[in-house]
DNA sequence: CGCCTGGTTGAGAATCATCAACATCTGTGG
DNA sequence: CCACAGATGTTGATGATTCTCAACCAGGCG
């Protein structure tokens, strides 16, 4: 009903693009992530080393699992399309969303430490996934001491993430959390040169409402707060920052409404 | 006025132990906490490299800094002794305890990202730290395949932590998230081969409120009710654990009550 | 001795969860 | 192409947990 004239957001719009994503024949070298992923820090010749490791497989449907919770570590992923969302079951059973990984992210890492992974990773759209195996991403890293480097910090990247998310979920209001779950995708689309202000949400109003410690009931209220409000354009999972600016002040508590 | 006949607990009470854990001669080879530790997984010779690229100084007095949010980022450190707690300041001003680190834990490695501490660090009470220089412990990572891979475990372990926590602050009541907390100090002191049932919290309860995501006056309900329960002893920071089974019921949301 | 920090306890207020009804969307099969 | 069912999302009314404000207490240190 309302204004989106963009069309729904996929990795494949670029003209210049002569492959498409979902093609699993794509390479590291001609990878359009190639500047955000993995092989961020490395020359050419290290890339082909990184490719020789990687294993692509047929993309991913809605809801299929890359891994879960428990099984045996084996592999880290990367996306290369689609998105996908961490979650791990408590013992008591509840579901807790602890990430949502967009192009060019790269997710498993929590599995290292017990060689055996500490949530379940589903894709929430039709997903082309890396996997890259860990124990030879680990040799790979002995010979390629930039590429060590580079996964370290993907790693404490992911800690200051989490430790970031953990503060929003401490001190923050409802509304402070939703903004800043919506800046957060508006910036890393933006890293993936498409529109920071139009873009279609891949997880449901339950999962954002798990991932930020809410109830599917107040993440819609907020929703249409801030459309009324004129934050926001909300028209499904189409969204349309309409005012940054003050989207920025509420995520950071300067508002004064 | 309660019944804690137990001294207060410092890391020097083995009598066994030749060297005091403030003694700044001591190595890797000789600390109580090596198997527990960064050595972990390295044999004696590879102990020894480890053991000279780490820095020990004389001990920390309570409050002062390890490192400092947006400092260059140098090192990552070992607590030897005493404790530590992390915390960053948001934009808008205020401090998020991310972490409190007990003997034989390591932080600081939410600095490797942007070559830039993520966060600051400073003693809650006496300390004792080895500084381990970032730089030289890739280096010798590469040299040492073991080492490199216990790295990425402790690094993957913080995720999982910070994943466990976000769990405790977006789906649990105070109560629970309280009972976690003792909880989880109680395995790391019995990790240290110390009485897991009465010890005494080197934190505050504000930093217990902003580390749980609750406000001071909660924390100290919570555990004056969880003494009229007769779960807790309670007297100001020196806790017991009076009902192991009883906070284990109230942490997993299991208690009846 | 008295101040100051840290901790406890109480009363009232606010935010968000819960329960419930209803609307909308999706996809499936007739 | 339509009809329907189930899943997903929205909105409203009520209530509980936790925060806020405030007073008070205890202990450490100058």
């Amino acid at each position: 009903m309302s204004a989106h004239s963009a069309p729904a957001q996929t990795e494949i719009h670029t003209p210049a693009a002569s492959r498409c994503a979902h093609d699993f024949q794509v390479n590291c070298n001609n990878c359009r992530l190639n500047t955000i992923c993995l092989p961020l820090a490395l020359d050419i010749a290290q890339v082909e080393q990184l490719d020789r490791i990687i294993q692509r497989s047929r993309p991913l449907q809605k809801g299929e699992h890359l891994y879960r919770q428990d099984e045996d570590f084996q592999s880290v992923f990367a996306v290369r399309a689609g998105s996908v969302k961490a979650y791990s079951i408590t013992d008591n059973g509840q579901e807790q969303v602890t990430g949502f990984y967009l192009p060019g992210e790269v997710l498993g890492m929590d599995g290292i430490a017990k060689n055996r992974h500490a949530s379940s990773a589903r894709a929430m759209e039709t997903s082309s996934i890396c996997e890259i195996p860990f124990e030879k991403l680990g040799e790979l890293s002995l010979r390629i001491p930039s590429l060590q480097k580079h996964f370290f910090q993907l790693m404490s990247q992911e800690i200051s993430d989490d430790q970031r998310l953990l503060t929003l979920l401490s001190k923050n209001s409802a509304d402070q959390r939703v903004a800043a779950l919506l800046l957060s995708i508006s910036a890393r689309n933006k890293r993936r040169q498409l529109s920071a202000a139009n873009f279609r949400l891949p997880m449901s109003r339950t999962d954002i409402g798990n991932y930020l410690g809410l109830t599917v009931e107040t993440v819609s209220r907020v929703f249409s707060r801030f459309q009324k409000m004129g934050v926001l354009g909300v028209d499904n999972k189409e969204i349309s920052i309409v005012d940054v600016e003050a989207l920025r002040a509420v995520a950071d508590g300067s508002e004064n409404a």
